[in-house]
DNA sequence: AGCACGCCGACT
DNA sequence: GTCGGCGTGCTC
């Protein structure tokens, strides 16, 4: 008789546990781990999903007690084996269970009717340009970090090394050689970019050297072509593969190399459960496959600049454009001075003018606005009443399309109220002072040149980001206006003049990581201007211009910043100094919460010498109708807070405490609860 | 999480 | 007398 060990599609602590079941003869050749099958589980045997993570000939359970799988859904064959390690490993390091960490790494479902091939998205144009060059010219800078990497490569040294190089300093043509150098030797890559929005034109780039052994993964994929992509993968069809953090878990046999581009962006790490970092993901997972890790950046997240000083990273540097050019010229402009002198405007009266002499002289300029915290929220001019959600308790914002308001966190919606519910005055209204502001104000001032916005509203169908950037880089538009979006990755040489329109919007918020982005925002969005054979200008507007972040954005000058940031990192005992561990309890119940937040705090501060702060209501105190409830725990070494965590899991399996409420955990958290 | 079993209030 | 409330205990 066989046995399968199966985990049950059931999120909660309380079955998070491997059930034995008969494997039926019949289905002996297709039960391997990884499987996914349906079982029939708990007293009215109803049908459950679940996956097989183990298969063995014996059993502890008598025969008598036992059900049988009932039928196979999607069989695995070995090379799930190294993707299961890898959901332990997560279920371990963050606490989520086996089958949340299960449901991340083994997400293909049943394949669909296979349609139309994702290659063939591409325009001919396009594809030509492919064929154009396909020899990669380095110059001697990068030369010699590819050098270097490809001989400890072939030494058989492996580890994770940290590309330094400024903006244009050309990284991507770097990790191409490298991976060159590792795919000749029969092993596979995986290329993590932060955004879906950038795979069009990377997996261009690729495309060039590597053909049709390039494939993209991607969450936007449908199921059917999600089925393809690993299949190809797992087929050997395919050498290197491009996309967001998930493309980590592509069914590759034998990785040799996984870069992280722009490894400073906080999309890497998850928002969702388990809120892994794709960074110690990689590294696990390189480890797994003996491969190296290379990770990229122009300003390094300090987490990672930390790590290479300290000597767990190899640092490399790259600090001259690579198509020559300049770094761009830049200046601060103090907003309060705007003010005093009676400008009362968006634009300083140094970027009017700016703006005014490019235009005219038929160059581009780059506008942009990290508009975080400026969310449409509604609110009362009257009495300043915020109109919040009733179930979240967040602030709700104004959906798009007239006179009506969503929570962003349930969904909740409702028509914006006539009148204040709380002092009755019709001063009632959203205020978004955004990019489509800038965008009307740049139309009144120059009304005959094209002016282009890209941000969250006008890029929500597909196609609208590349025909943004196509209406821009042929130069039908001369002004580009956006957020975040516009400062990755593009290259457009007739851009001379970029525009922060309010660089300390970002320095606004609570978080420990305020000044690091905005560094790295301000930073990436200067290195925009002047890429081509004009020098460029930048203006940053700020009501802080003596900010250090600010100030040494301007300069450039990453190591001055990482120095000044680390030093307030070792006061604060905050990252990477020091590692934080989040523990927020969940409940309908309220008080239920509020008694285990309590009494797991107070239980895990005798057990660890961890410092403990708090335990508190949560910044959003509820969200859906469930209450949450937060507590931090520091310590200097992470592997303390990792058994912390596994204490506390442990005392909450043994008191049958959880009841109605749910714990999670969250390792240095990159926005508060 | 879901579902069954189990011990106390108002009803044809 | 019974129908049904949802408290707690288990699921291979």
């Amino acid at each position: 008789m066989r046995y399968a060990n199966i985990i049950i599609n059931i999120s909660h602590e309380a079955v998070d546990r491997p059930f034995t079941y008969i494997i039926p003869e019949e289905l002996e050749s297709d039960i391997h781990p990884g499987t996914r099958v349906m079982v029939p589980f708990g007293r009215g045997s109803k049908l459950k999903a679940g996956y097989c993570i183990a298969v063995s000939d014996k059993s502890d359970i008598p025969d008598d007690k036992l059900k049988s799988i009932d039928h196979v859904v999607l069989s695995q064959d070995a090379a799930a084996g190294k993707l299961l390690e890898l959901a332990a490993f997560i279920k371990e390091q963050y606490g989520s269970t086996m089958i949340t960490a299960l449901k991340l790494v083994l997400p293909v479902k049943k394949p669909v009717k296979s349609r139309k091939s994702a290659l063939t998205d591409f325009s001919k144009e396009d594809l030509d340009n492919a064929k154009a060059a396909s020899d990669i010219v380095l110059n001697a800078e990068q030369e010699s970090v590819v050098s270097d990497f490809t001989r400890e490569y072939d030494e058989g040294i492996r580890r994770t090394y940290l590309i330094h190089g400024i903006t244009g300093s050309g990284k991507t043509e770097v990790y191409i050689d490298m991976i060159r150098h590792v795919v000749s030797q029969g092993k596979q890559a995986i290329v993590l970019i932060p955004e879906i929005a950038l795979t069009y034109q990377t997996r261009l780039r690729f495309m060039k050297y590597f053909g049709d052994r390039v494939s993209i993964m991607n969450s936007t994929l449908a199921q059917g072509e999600r089925y393809d992509h690993c299949m190809r993968a797992k087929e050997g069809l395919v050498d290197v593969v491009i996309g967001p953090r998930s493309a980590l878990f592509t069914p590759f046999e034998n990785v040799g190399i996984i870069v992280i581009d722009e490894e400073h962006e906080p999309t890497y790490k998850s928002e969702n459960m388990p809120r892994y970092h794709a960074r110690d993901i990689a590294i696990k997972l390189a480890s797994m496959h003996n491969a190296s890790v290379v990770l990229g950046s122009a300003t390094p997240s300090v987490d990672s600049y930390y790590r290479a000083m300290r000597g767990d990273y190899k640092l490399y540097k790259l600090s001259n454009r690579a198509l020559g050019g300049s770094l761009p010229k830049c200046e601060i402009v103090d907003l309060r001075e705007e003010l005093k002198a009676g400008n009362r405007s968006i634009f300083s009266r140094r970027l009017t003018h700016l703006l005014d002499e490019k235009i005219r002289g038929g160059q581009q300029a780059m506008l942009f606005l990290n508009r975080r915290g400026y969310a449409g929220f509604v609110s009362c001019r009257a009495c300043g009443t915020v109109i919040k959600c009733p179930h979240c308790d967040v602030s709700m914002s104004e959906h798009r399309g007239a006179g009506r308001m969503v929570c962003h966190y349930c969904g909740y919606e409702i028509p914006i109220p006539k009148k204040c519910p709380k002092c009755e005055s019709k001063l009632i209204g959203s205020f978004k002072a955004g990019t489509e502001q800038i965008e009307n104000e740049i139309k009144r001032m120059f009304p005959n040149v094209g002016v282009v916005r890209m941000d969250a509203d006008t890029t929500s169908r597909k196609g609208d980001y590349e025909r943004i950037l196509r209406e821009f880089k042929s130069g039908k538009a001369q002004v580009l206006i956006g957020t975040q979006m516009i400062v990755k990755g593009h290259d457009f040489p007739r851009v001379t003049l970029v525009g922060i329109i309010a660089a300390d919007i970002s320095l606004g918020s609570s978080d420990y990581r305020a000044s690091e982005r905005t560094f790295s925002l301000i930073t990436q969005a200067a290195g925009r201007a002047g890429r081509g054979d004009f020098p460029g200008e930048v203006v940053i507007q700020t009501y802080q211009p003596d900010n250090f972040a600010i100030r040494l954005a301007a300069t450039q000058d990453y190591e001055a910043f990482f120095n000044e940031e680390i030093a307030y990192r070792e006061i604060g005992s905050y990252p990477p100094v020091s590692d934080i561990l989040a523990v927020m309890i969940t409940s309908k119940d309220a008080d239920a919460g509020f008694m285990l937040s309590d009494r797991l705090s107070n239980f895990v501060k005798i057990k660890s010498d961890a410092t403990l702060i708090g335990p508190s209501r949560a910044g959003i105190g509820k969200i859906n109708d469930y209450h949450r409830f937060v507590f931090y725990l520091k310590h200097s070494d992470m592997n303390a807070l990792v058994k912390a965590k596994d204490i506390m899991e442990e005392y909450i399996e043994k008191r049958d405490l959880i009841g109605k409420c749910h714990v999670y955990f969250d390792f240095n958290p990159m926005n508060p609860f």
